[in-house]
Order: C-alpha cells, then sequence, then structure tokens
DNA sequence: ATAACTGCAAAACATTTGCATACAG
DNA sequence: CTGTATGCAAATGTTTTGCAGTTAT
C-alpha cells in the first residue's frame, strides 16, 4: 500500500476542483480538507473517525460537511464506500482501493486484503447474462482469524 | 427458488427449537411466527418489512422482539444477513440462499441474483494464504440494468 | 415458581435536513 | 453582490435497551 507522491495528490484534488466547476459547485477549504483526509488514512475510515480526527487537527469541519463532502468524493469516484456487514459505512481513496476485496475476521473485526482477477472474469460473464453495466464490486470474505492475538474468538 | 415442502420447514423449525433448548432459551410462539415469516418471504426483507407484514396478519410482534428473533435465527444459520450499500439491514432465509450473489442496479434497486462455482476456489485459495477459516462471503455486483422500465436512470 | 421473554417507549447510533450566517465566484 | 456552503441543532430512520408485566418450563 504505497502513498501517493506530491503530484499524484495535486492531480487528485485537481480532479476534484474539475468535478466541482462542472457541476457549479464551490471549492471550498472544507472539501479539500476532507480530501485530503482521506487519501491520508492508511486504511478504512467511517466518518465520524474523521470528523474526531480533523476536529483534534485543529480543523473545526461539521459532520454535515463531513458528509456533505464524503458523498460528492463518491460521486467523482475519488472515494469508495464500503459495508462490513455493521450499519456503519467505510470509506477510504480510490487510489488505496484499485480493486482488492476484504477478508473479515468475525472474531476481532480485523479487515485484510487480498486481490485475485478471477472474479473480473466472474464480473463480465454476469454482465454479459444478465445485461448490465457494471460499475464496481465488493467481494467479502467472513470467517475466524487464526491469530494467537486474536479477540472475541468463539469457540 | 423452489418452497421448501412442510416437512422441510418441519426440520427447519426443529432446528431453531433444537437450538434454543441447547441455549438455555424458550420456544416462545413468537420467534417461530418470525421464522415462518422468514421462510416464507419470496426474497430479501427488511425487518420492518417483516414487523409491518406481521402486523397485517394480525400478528401484534413487537419490533423489539423482531430483532431478537431474527438475531438468533442469525446465530443457528437459518437466516443471512446482507447490507446491500444503503444502511438498513436486508434478511433472507438460508434456504434460498445457500450461496447464491448479488446484482443491484444503482438506478432502480433490484437486487438479481447469481451463482459461480469459482468464488469457491478463490475462497479456499485466500482461506489457505491468509490462515483463515472463512464463514461465507458476499459478492456484490454493482452497476446500472439495461432494463427499459429502469427507473431514475443516471444518464 | 421463577427466570426468561414480550411489548412499549425511550435511548442510542448513523446520517440527513432546515435555517441563519459566512464566503466563493 | 448573489447564491451556494457551512455549522449548528433538530429531525429522521434503523437498531438496541430498560423495565413492568407476561409466560414457558
Amino acid at each position: 500500500m504505497p502513498s501517493l507522491t506530491p503530484d499524484q495528490l495535486e492531480e487528485v484534488r485537481n480532479t476534484f476542483r474539475d468535478f466541482l466547476k462542472e457541476h457549479g459547485l464551490r471549492s471550498t477549504p472544507e472539501r479539500f480538507v476532507v480530501l485530503d483526509a482521506i487519501y491520508d488514512a492508511t486504511g478504512h475510515v467511517d466518518a465520524d473517525e474523521l470528523y474526531v480526527g480533523l476536529k483534534s487537527l485543529g480543523r473545526r469541519i461539521s459532520r454535515a460537511t463531513v458528509y456533505n463532502t464524503l458523498n460528492l468524493l463518491l460521486e467523482c469516484d475519488l472515494v469508495v464506500r464500503h459495508q462490513f456487514g455493521n450499519n456503519q459505512a467505510k470509506y477510504e481513496s480510490a487510489y488505496r482501493y484499485w480493486q482488492h476485496d476484504h477478508l473479515i475476521c468475525l472474531d476481532c473485526q480485523a479487515v485484510m486484503e487480498f486481490c485475485d482477477p478471477r472474479i473480473q472474469s466472474i464480473q463480465q460473464m454476469v454482465a454479459e447474462i444478465y445485461r448490465f453495466n457494471i460499475k464496481s464490486h465488493a467481494l467479502n470474505l467472513y470467517g475466524h482469524c487464526l491469530r494467537d492475538g486474536c479477540a472475541n474468538r468463539a469457540q
């Protein structure tokens, strides 16, 4: 999971700026603070983590603005949303995401990432059969990790 | 999507009864009403649909009991829970589910089902590499259906 | 009999909305 | 300037919880 270079980050900001302009929306500092925060994050974050994290950095951005901005970032595909089984959405930068999938431990809630090219072919085949224009997928595998430190182990 | 025979349904009820007994829980009529309602449903239902549906059938079962029972049914694997992207859980009988996956239209919210055996091999391979004991998976494909009547089409 | 379950209403939680104020274009 | 965005607080929608009364065992 490499980080973006300053140039790439600038490109991401430009993408957002262009998207906003095209849709007659304003490029406010708050929106770019939220964008940067997600692209800074190393993993999956939820809206409240972003809100609290920004507050602790001295950036006073309201929850409403965090949610508003997240929805804009989803629209222009700079950010991806996940639902890992509970009812709290998790977000990550589209750059980090770039089609990996998730392995979720039911005991300790750890989330690992993996990648398998066969999913692409399944996707294509299903698209054809069902006459669908597929935009994205989410494959989540749920189970028990065999780590020693795993908390809340059931059996 | 065939329906269960009366015998199979009785077996399902017995499974639930046994699970309850083993855990020192009571076999109340309400719990079996909820079980039957899910096994009667032809597709995915949410907790509120169950609650309202039962009310209209004259069964006065509280939301709290619906949720309570759903969690028990999840624990004993008679029911499966899905999160299709919004923050409302959908449930279906494990019998209906039996490892199919979902194709979700981003415009009209239609949910189709498909099945591909390659997912099993991906699952096995990932389990080995990451040393995980995998219990279940969820593969959701998101896109635009090409149906004529599709509502809210974006472009 | 008694411990667990139900129903109800209140609480908790994530997310959205309405409105007065602030500010980008 | 003007209309859009922000922050706040209130509203919404889903799920959970506490408790008095009910019921399975």
